[in-house]
DNA sequence: GCATTATCGTATATAATATTAAAAATGCAA
DNA sequence: TTGCATTTTTAATATTATATACGATAATGC
């Protein structure tokens, strides 16, 4: 089954809640996409819209049986896989994201964390080797390594990313406050902190 | 100055890329657009557009005053005031928060978080103590608190939300991988990494 | 001083997205 | 079997976001 038919950056971001929703279901049953909208406070025909990219389609006057959604879900987004990564900057927040074991849920495995720091260089977290960084090019080529995280400070951050580029990865997850350049092909996901912060403050401040 | 006149979602998420990027200028002098533009990857009218929401404007043939751009977009996006927090789920991750001294820059400040494990609390966590649950609603009622950070596993999730609206918080910055719902007034920012890591995976899988 | 050039700011046009409305399909009950 | 209620599906409309086109403005050079 191929449903490659172009789905938009914001379907893409739905999709993932959907899929929760229906995780925290625990049924075998059917639902309906009204009923999805309802909780998730969107609307229904977008729903819809958005789980005709993934799935062959619900009844009528039955919905969408939960289990093969889910299913249909994962597989399209792409958590059936593993993909296999690699991070910059073993600061706490990096140490974290090793030390989560969350991510697996999600096809994502951290393989090794590299650090300048010669303190942090040499342990482990999560049980993850700690390398040096000047170590990482071959690490990633030799291991095929794919994904890059980045949790260096925003100084850092282009630095990390040439690495990483010469290493070959593919896909990068830019945890630092800076923009970082690529070359076509290598996509970068900036999981913007400061972005969100700013919402947050924006709210408070309109009350 | 009131520069009031609704942002829209995509401007509010782009403001902090460009202050990034102003920031990493290190430049008392001027910049235009079009450079702005070229170096984040975007179309020059929306910078000026998303600009013109935030600041006074620029000088044609100059550009704008890097310094006082810096200035206004932090004003706009309420860097500048201190907004207090608190941080619900005292794991991996949520230490990891704790810790990290960035968040300043941004206004945040979390000042205490809280756990059910009897391990952890009674613990500090970059400075701050770890508290049992059960004293969250009392705690953030007396210090004002008005942000929550939740980074409790899924299925704990809207429970830690319910005490943070009990405590009267007003915004939530969910790091949680589920949907939660809360009254009326009340913001939920979700950091979702979930959806992230699909947009990585997505991009593997099609090369 | 005046033409030239780079830049801003706005107005217009295009494209993308979301919502509303209508139609078709399915199951259930009388 | 027939009518009804529920749901999906398709189409049409409305809204929003982005890109293009253009006139206005300020600095620079002649």
């Amino acid at each position: 089954m191929e449903y490659n038919q172009q789905v938009s950056l914001n379907t893409m971001q739905r999709l993932p809640l959907y899929l929760n929703y229906l995780k925290s279901l625990n049924d075998e049953g059917y639902i309906s996409s009204t009923e999805i909208a309802k909780a998730l406070g969107l609307n229904d025909v977008q729903v819809r819209k958005d789980l005709s990219a993934v799935s062959s389609g619900g009844k009528p006057k039955v919905g969408y049986q939960i289990r093969s959604l889910i299913g249909d879900l994962k597989e399209f987004l792409g958590y059936n896989a593993t993909n296999y990564a690699v991070l910059v900057g073993a600061g706490h927040l990096g140490k974290a994201l090793m030390s989560y074991r969350g991510f697996g849920e999600y096809g994502l495995r951290i393989v090794a964390g590299f650090d300048l720091a010669p303190e942090t260089v040499g342990s482990e977290s999560g049980g993850k080797p700690i390398l040096p960084l000047e170590a990482l090019p071959d690490y990633c080529a030799e291991h095929g390594i794919r994904i890059g995280v980045i949790t260096a400070p925003a100084s850092a951050a282009q630095a990390a990313c040439d690495l990483l580029i010469r290493g070959g990865i593919q896909a990068i997850w830019n945890f630092a406050p800076a923009h970082i350049t690529v070359p076509a092909g290598v996509l970068v996901q900036n999981e913007n902190m400061a972005c969100s912060l700013a919402l947050l403050s924006k709210h408070l401040n309109e009350m």
